[in-house]
DNA sequence: AAGATCGTCAACCGCCATTAA
DNA sequence: ATTAATGGCGGTTGACGATCT
């Protein structure tokens, strides 16, 4: 291949100049396969001589890990995986092997890749940084529960969420505004009408749903006046609201959500769909701006916000 | 149709911790 | 106890296909 190097003078840097770089070829990967398959892993160094491969032993590492290893998983990323990517990465950071120890199937390199290129696209959208509270907070409270809402069905969730999230399992319409309120309020984070293009957001959603709910909805700006009561997902309303971490941002995350957990305690009673307020003029049908194929694309989001502040 | 731009992801790099000699 | 080799991890790059203009 292309990258093949020269030789030099002495031996060792030789073996140096033989070495491969860049993607590997089917006649490699049947190499490494078949070694690993007769004589295991371990001891990449050799392994990579032995097996007759001219690449580094982190090279072979490499590859075995994250692309021929029997239990890869390929293609995207369940509803589920991606909820534990975001909770995970709440408490721990970029602490991808980590998390990944937690996807099984999932290598540390695919949830950092998708860290990068949809996550952290959408922090470049709302011009703040990734790792700001402002940020985390809407992903807490925006995406989560659409998250939430497209794992609704999904068997395999509730066991997974019950051992691992310590998000909250629910959340609600004066959550998010929460979140909008922090975006807002945090200085340098963001363009100052950031809260005001996600309340357009809002307010569109409503809108392009108004053969459902345009008589009975109020405005973003009001129910973020108005609601002090709100329901959740009903699958979600008895979960425990757990709130695990030392770092500041987890006490950060702990002290914001007790706002959600005091919302959710008040709603356990509501009907799912019913965010009535004590005023009465927020009721949002079940066919609320949550759904509807919004959450069909979770990260379409950061465009749509960018559209709207085009308009 | 063609060039520019964007998004994805495999692979590499550098640093640090651990292990073996 | 010291040092070199190795493994593991997070950050970054670059190739390539898709989409846009």
């Amino acid at each position: 291949m292309s990258s093949l190097r020269k030789s030099s003078t002495s031996s060792s840097e030789d073996d140096a100049e033989q070495l491969r770089r860049g993607p590997w070829t089917l006649e490699e990967d049947s190499l490494l396969i078949h070694y690993i398959a007769r004589h295991g892993e371990g001891r990449w160094n050799s392994l990579a001589k032995r097996a007759g491969l001219r690449r580094t032993g982190k090279s072979c590492r490499l590859r075995w890990l994250n692309y021929l290893k029997p239990d890869v998983k390929r293609g995207n990323l369940t509803p589920q995986e991606q909820f534990l990517i975001l909770d995970l990465h709440s408490k721990w950071g970029n602490r991808w092997s980590k998390i990944a120890q937690h996807l099984p199937g999932r290598t540390d390199n695919e949830i950092k890749n998708y860290w990068r290129t949809r996550v952290q696209k959408q922090a470049r959208h709302l011009k703040v940084d990734a790792n700001s509270t402002a940020f985390q907070n809407v992903i807490r409270c925006y995406w989560i529960p659409r998250l939430l809402q497209k794992m609704e069905g999904s068997s395999s969730f509730s066991s997974m969420a019950s051992e691992n999230s310590t998000v909250p399992q629910s959340l609600d319409q004066a959550s998010q505004h929460q979140a909008l309120m922090t975006l807002q309020q945090v200085p340098g984070q963001g363009p100052g009408n950031l809260s005001e293009a996600v309340q357009n957001l809002d307010h569109q959603e409503q809108n392009s749903d108004s053969e459902h709910c345009a008589s009975s909805c109020v405005s973003s700006s009001e129910s973020m006046n108005n609601i002090s009561q709100i329901s959740q997902f009903a699958e979600y309303q008895t979960s425990p609201f757990r709130i695990i971490g030392n770092n500041d941002y987890n006490n950060t995350l702990a002290k914001d959500c007790y706002y959600d957990m005091e919302a959710i305690n008040l709603a356990s009673t509501s009907a799912p769909g019913d965010f009535a307020n004590p005023v009465g003029d927020c009721h949002m049908p079940e066919n609320n701006w949550f759904s509807n194929g919004f959450a069909d694309d979770l990260w379409s989001m950061g465009e749509l916000w960018e559209l709207r502040n085009l308009n």
